[in-house]
DNA sequence: AGCACGCCGACT
DNA sequence: GTCGGCGTGCTC
């Protein structure tokens, strides 16, 4: 009898050792086994019971002895044979273990937290007779629980091989091994903290410690009895993982895991009219309908100008492959998802609409997809991961907004939800729309070469106007004494608005918020002990904090380095705007959307909600209030700081700023026809802000191909970087060294017909981060089979050499910047 | 990455 | 002698 042989994914093999290890399946599990099922295997010397997943069987394998595979985990395949595709053309394409593609295709709902117990089912007589054993030692463990957890045996035994002993003690039948498998409830969960102890107890027992400082912070934060968040704790005191370690040893806090839940609200929603098709729409529809109507896969872009109507020709779509009986997908970035847009979906499909979203419960998300996956529900709307839903017969996906960022995964793989969504359509013969007002430079050079079919709606819907557009040049000004951010012109339209009673939306261009602190005497900034970065003020907890690895510092009343009183701070952009409008119109009654104010549960939805209402005259936000919105009474849209992004080293810094101010200006007036746009700038002639004012994206998308090709940037020419960081600066230095001549050395050699330049090692913009070195070298090459070749070779070498101990290498495709 | 094995110094 | 430190190499 042939017996057959399990090709196994090892959910702990890391990218040196990832690859498909056979195993043999004992005739007893032969009918649970299936391909797609999650597996129980032996692993390593120690033989420790490893997740794996059966991905091929095989009649044969090229080694001899083969370990037994323990338990089949599922009934059903988790996954299957065209997502086993897609997990390995991923894996290798963007060079990561098989476990790391598969994570980000399963809902996290689905994976198991294992707990390894022993039990002790021999008699006391048996037990006795091994007392001159090796095993003695490992029994003595026993004597007060007859059952263990191995967390329990390790502790107690320490570093000691204990599996391989414990292995034969169940062989023997003196032990018993049970591995109980609960499902994962969540993998976001939050550590709290919380005083066990009263307050001057627990204060008594760390004054005998020296420094008790930050200690006594913690002890004062959690006084009140309430519970807090170990990033709470850490940015109100500063207090390290190691003093929180040792206070929860002592007794004095306690730490438990809570679930992060934040389950969106639905309710309260104006279902909007569906309005008959344009014209053009019906036009669009028809030439995008027949192109899902074709039996091979087409990708389409719809380029059509804010307020044009896309999201009804999503639905005209989805309701055609509907009535073909095929599922459709559609992707939104996550700040775009809002109740509005989801309702919109559900009151038009009803029970056929799942969405998956990050911001749902585990649960909830996990039900969701177990849904999708039999079929009971046909239109899944969600971010980034739901390009994996397991939907029947996929017909159509959809990418709104496809030019956003929020598209590229930022963790291994670190896949772009558009070449997910390419691959997925092909795989099923579907139709793939990607749909934007500013499409990527990418896909509009795609377009253009008539790898995607081009549409375009030029036209905004129904009697909306696109706004009056004011460039406002704020050049000389600070020397006539006007030293604020709102200039002139944009005061005399915000006043025209308040007296009109009409709302208006400033749009302050600025990456999250930052404020500084320094010394005006000696020029002292706070750094970040770990990162190259300088630290950013918040005014909320007096501390200054790096956003990269999350340390702070408390800021005193004097430099810490001169002891002068002279520091300066600066408050954070929205905030500063606030006061100032505040101060030149005294009844404005006005909204701030930063960071600070939308860091609760849902106050994002409320903020909105309150200004649709009319609640207040004046938004102020930073990107947030670009997306997605749809306000009937603002008529006046101001874009402050609009150069700030402009100047930006990467390559995509010009098409980021256009997206982001062509999106706000069309948020002015979309239903009437007096709106208006102030952009204030320092650069009135910019050619990139001229096209925004206009929403000329053609004229901007001619002006950028040419720099681009300048440039030898993508889409002309793939950028491909190779990034190692490691704790060393001078090992991840020369690990780049060997890297690029052992590029250069293939590519004089068996790789001779993919030979490219290597640049480098050049350093990350931000060298230093929680302290890991970054540098990287840069390749300017197409993408092939080859490439995959020498590059995964390259790297699967690079993981092997010991000279690289402590130095991670991985690679990033076309990234925004590094 | 883990983890076991092995080689070496310190100590009951 | 033996315990336990760290360096080295393997994982079907």
């Amino acid at each position: 009898m042939s017996q057959k042989i399990c090709a196994v994914a090892i959910e702990a093999s890391t990218f040196a050792i990832d690859k498909l290890y056979d195993y043999a399946l004992p005739s007893a599990l032969v009918h649970k086994a299936q391909i797609g099922c999650r597996v129980l295997v032996p692993f390593g010397r120690g033989n420790k019971h490893i997740e794996g997943i059966i991905l091929a069987f095989r009649e044969k394998s090229e080694f001899q002895k083969l370990k037994p595979i323990d338990d089949v985990l599922d009934i059903t395949p988790v996954l299957d044979a065209d997502q086993i595709k897609l997990a390995i053309w991923i894996r290798e394409r963007l060079a990561a273990t098989f476990y790391d593609c598969i994570h980000a295709m399963l809902p996290v709902g689905l994976w198991f937290r294992r707990n390894d117990t022993y039990t002790l089912i021999a008699d006391e007589k048996t037990v006795a007779a091994m007392i001159k054993t090796e095993y003695a030692s490992i029994l003595s463990c026993f004597e007060n629980n007859k059952s263990l957890t191995l967390e329990q045996i390790r502790t107690m035994k320490g570093n000691q091989s204990i599996l391989i002993k414990l292995d034969a003690l169940c062989k023997q039948g003196i032990l018993r091994y049970d591995s109980k498998i609960t499902q994962k409830v969540s993998d976001k969960t939050t550590k709290m903290y919380r005083l066990l102890c009263d307050v001057s107890e627990a204060i008594d027992k760390e004054s005998r410690n020296k420094r008790t400082t930050v200690r006594l912070d913690v002890i004062s934060c959690l006084s009140d009895g309430q519970q807090m968040s170990k990033q709470e704790l850490k940015y109100m005191t500063g207090v390290s993982d190691a003093i929180l370690r040792n206070m929860v040893q002592k007794g004095i806090l306690e730490c438990t895991e809570q679930e992060q839940f934040r389950t969106p609200n639905y309710e309260d929603i104006e279902i909007l009219p569906q309005n008959p098709l344009s014209d053009i729409q019906k036009s669009v529809y028809n030439g995008i309908k027949a192109l899902y109507e074709h039996e091979k896969s087409e990708t389409a872009l719809l380029y059509g100008v804010t307020g044009s109507g896309k999201t009804q020709i999503y639905m005209h779509l989805i309701e055609n492959v509907l009535e073909n009986n095929q599922s459709a997908i559609v992707l939104v970035p996550e700040i775009g998802l809002t109740p509005q847009f989801i309702k919109i979906f559900t009151a038009r499909f009803g029970n056929e609409v799942s969405v998956l979203h990050s911001a749902l419960g585990v649960g909830e998300r996990y039900d969701s997809w177990k849904k999708i996956k039999m079929g009971m529900s046909r239109v899944v709307i969600g971010t980034r991961s739901a390009v994996f839903a397991p939907v029947q017969s996929l017909g159509l996906i959809i990418i709104d907004e496809e030019q956003d960022s929020a598209y590229q995964s930022e963790q291994s793989p670190r896949y772009h939800a558009r070449d997910i969504a390419i691959y997925r359509t092909m795989q099923s013969n579907a139709l793939l729309l990607l749909g934007s007002a500013t499409p990527s430079v990418e896909s509009y050079y795609k377009a253009e070469q008539g790898i995607y079919k081009l549409f375009e709606l030029n036209e905004r819907y129904g009697n909306s106007s696109l706004p009056d557009v004011i460039i406002a040049d704020m050049r000389g000004l600070s020397r006539q004494g006007m030293t604020g951010s709102i200039g002139p012109i944009l005061r005399e339209h915000i006043q025209q608005n308040l007296e009109n009673k009409e709302q208006t939306i400033l749009f302050l261009n600025r990456r999250g918020s930052s404020r500084v602190v320094g010394c005006a005497m000696c020029g002292w900034v706070p750094e970040c002990p770990s990162c190259s970065t300088t630290m950013t003020y918040h005014a909320v907890n007096g501390r200054a904090m790096c956003h990269y690895c999350g340390a702070s510092i408390k800021i005193k009343h004097n430099c810490q380095e001169c002891g002068s009183n002279h520091l300066f701070f600066e408050t954070a952009g929205t905030q500063h705007v606030e006061k100032e409008l505040s101060e030149i119109f005294q009844n404005a009654k006005i909204i701030r959307m930063d960071a600070d104010t939308t860091s609760g549960k849902n106050s994002h939805e409320m903020l909105l909600d309150s200004f649709s209402k009319g609640e207040a005259d004046i938004l102020i936000g930073t990107q947030m209030v670009t997306k997605g919105l749809d306000f009937e009474n603002v008529t006046l849209v101001g874009v402050l700081e609009s150069d700030q992004s402009l100047y930006a080293q990467d390559f995509r810094a010009e098409e980021r700023t256009f997206s982001l101010i062509t999106q706000v200006v069309g948020r002015a007036g979309r239903r009437n026809n007096h709106g208006r746009a102030v952009i204030q700038t320092f650069s009135p002639n910019h050619p990139v802000l001229l096209n925004a004012a206009r929403q000329d994206y053609i004229t901007f998308y001619r002006q950028e191909i040419e720099k681009r090709k300048a440039l030898q940037c993508p889409p002309i020419a793939q950028i491909l970087f190779l990034c190692a960081s490691g704790e060393n600066e001078r090992m991840v230095i020369d690990s780049l060294i060997r890297l690029k001549s052992r590029l250069n050395g293939l590519m004089n050699g068996q790789f001779s017909d993919f030979s490219y330049p290597v640049l480098g090692p050049a350093a990350a913009s931000v060298v230093r981060i929680a302290g890991r070195y970054r540098y990287h070298l840069t390749m300017r090459c197409p993408e092939s089979k080859r490439r995959k070749q020498l590059i995964n070779g390259v790297l699967r070498e690079f993981s092997q050499d010991k000279l690289n101990k402590g130095v991670s290498l991985h690679i990033e495709l076309n990234p925004d910047s590094i």
